[in-house]
DNA sequence: CGTCTTATTGCAAACGTGTGCAGGGAGCGG
DNA sequence: CCGCTCCCTGCACACGTTTGCAATAAGACG
């Protein structure tokens, strides 16, 4: 591995010269420039992040915990990470969660030692561990869509109550009257407030709530299907399901389909989120777009703005947007 | 940031004993090895990983590169490379490449200079790439279904051929004789290989070879969705279609569907990939399942074997297998 | 009690870079 | 020709670790 020790050998400067040299400094001739340039293009010569690191103090990398990189929701928000990141030449260490609290803070850990520039967590299910953490830390963190209730200095978050308002309301304004929704685990904060956007258009429009309407899944495909199904061995199932998100519609809609029902003749789904496949399904899914590129990407920018001094505590909500598709529809008339 | 001088100075002890002391070295009494614990941990001490990095000359890092992280296939992947990386202690770094062969290399110089200890390259467009660079910079590097033509030093590939030609002899085993194959862009190994094997299997079906049933997409939705349109716009349509990828069929399933036409009464589709969504689709589609996890787990333990000093020249092919699900079906009978 | 061994500790150098400060040389004005 | 300024360069230290080697103290043994 060559250094700038050896360039500095071969033309006959110290190091030091080569170290300013190689930094376009002002303080270095132009001639002896060009010449130390020359000759560390000629011998492959690439710095070593790490001892610059060691001396300046800033590595110019950043941490991001997901819980898992293989949820095309998080996947795209780190796209978007990923994109600010490298404009500002910094580079993203990327670790998994699984959802495990102690494996969560284990990561942040290495983070720290790792002695990133800055911390993003997406859907983290555990916030609160970053209070203390960050204490003990003190590298700039900002959570994404924090699943666990309470406010963190800095965050992005969509508006859920809004969103999910909004698309309860084009379900009531196509007719239904018996909408169920479907939701994820108890306690976390995207659930709990999308419920309550739900809730909220009931009482607005004067639909009555039926707490036999409620059904709690997974955030998953499976616990979709299964909250699905059991709406349908209701008595009298509903006319129309709103969805935390796009993988429980996606599995309520496999359910529909193997109780021999139609979308939408038979029961509107919206979902929440409008992941890719969302356009994909048959019938293609009403969903309320989250932006979640755009997403990942305003959380580095006020990482970006805090390692430039700033320090404000930002807190930025974004809107969801209805997206209608095929999936709803009027409700049958009853005979 | 506290580092190990100051706890030497609280414990009255010289900066190497408290190095000693945190690595558990026998070299230092089990008494003050104690105290010195205790005092690190009390003050929070994290060593910092940049200055170990620059003395042992490894980062306990490697960098992963994708072309698009947002990729179901690619995201997959990298969650089982990560899977390993984090069992043996190292950080990953995550870089998309946007398949733009410039910015992969500049992807690829940023990991030098973060001085990672590997490089694993995910569906890379570009493996040529990697020969000069490699050369360049003698970082161990292992290729994922590298998309260039050509052998690598270390490489973990599906067996394209045999896979391709699996999913080829399901539908002739149900009957079918016009078989269509819906590709990726010309020139990438997957798609050739792919090709490859499902003629191989009309051959020795002795099905004839039409060359009107090749389409080409993009390995998305939407140039699977073009290219089925295409098939169906045919005066004599196939009665089945074998894609590149679930991606593709995706799209592909889409066009069957605003065609009016039914999968799998009227037409088969066979995809590529077992991507979540294939379970997910209506009618859920047959496919080839890719052990996506299980190939990004290898790569990372190929590395971590050339870590250990072992250095021989490993290029696994893993088998790919037939999902049976509900997207296929014998022909139409001819009336 | 002297010497040798062993256990424990500290010293100092090294990793590769950045940077404040001092020093040397050239140019310029007087 | 002298002195001042300005431009360029090098010296030396710093960043936070690890580690070979020397040094010291204590203990063992004769």
């Amino acid at each position: 591995m060559i250094s700038i020790k050896d360039i500095a050998r071969v033309a006959k400067v110290s190091h030091s010269t080569v170290s300013r040299a190689l930094q376009n400094s002002p303080l270095v001739s132009h001639d002896t420039a060009e010449r130390i340039q020359q000759i560390a293009r000629e011998k492959g010569y690439r710095p070593s992040a790490v001892a610059r690191s060691l001396v300046t103090r800033r590595t110019k990398t950043i941490g991001v915990v997901v819980t898992r990189i293989a949820d095309p929701f998080i996947a795209e928000v780190v796209s978007g990470i990923e994109e600010v990141a490298n404009d500002h030449d910094y580079s993203v260490f990327l670790a998994n969660s699984n959802a495990h609290p102690d494996r969560e803070v284990k990561v942040v850990h290495s983070f720290h030692e790792r002695r990133v520039d800055g911390i993003l967590v997406t859907a983290s299910r555990v916030g609160a561990l970053y209070m203390p953490l960050l204490a003990e830390m003190r590298v700039p963190t900002v959570l994404i869509n924090n699943q666990h209730p309470g406010e963190f200095v800095h965050s992005v978050m969509i508006d859920n109550p809004a969103a999910s308002r909004q698309a309860t309301e084009h379900l009531i304004g196509l007719g239904h009257r018996r909408i169920a929704y479907i939701g994820d685990q108890f306690g976390f904060q995207s659930d709990t407030e999308r419920f309550a956007g739900y809730r909220r258009a009931l009482e607005v429009a004067d639909v009555p709530f039926l707490p036999e309407l409620i059904a709690h899944g997974d955030g998953n495909a499976e616990g979709g299907m299964h909250a699905m199904e059991k709406l349908l061995a209701l008595a009298e199932p509903p006319t129309a399901v709103f969805c935390y998100n796009d993988m429980s519609a996606l599995g309520g809609l496999r359910a529909i389909h193997a109780h021999g029902w139609r979308v939408p003749e038979d029961i509107s789904v919206v979902g929440f989120d409008d992941l890719f496949i969302a356009s994909y399904t048959s019938p293609a899914l009403t969903t309320i777009s989250q932006p979640m590129r755009q997403m990942g990407r305003m959380a580095m920018e006020i990482l970006i703005k805090l390692f430039s001094g700033l320090n404000s505590k930002t807190n930025i909500k974004v809107q969801g947007q209805l997206i209608t598709r095929e999936s709803t529809a009027p409700p049958r008339p009853v005979h």
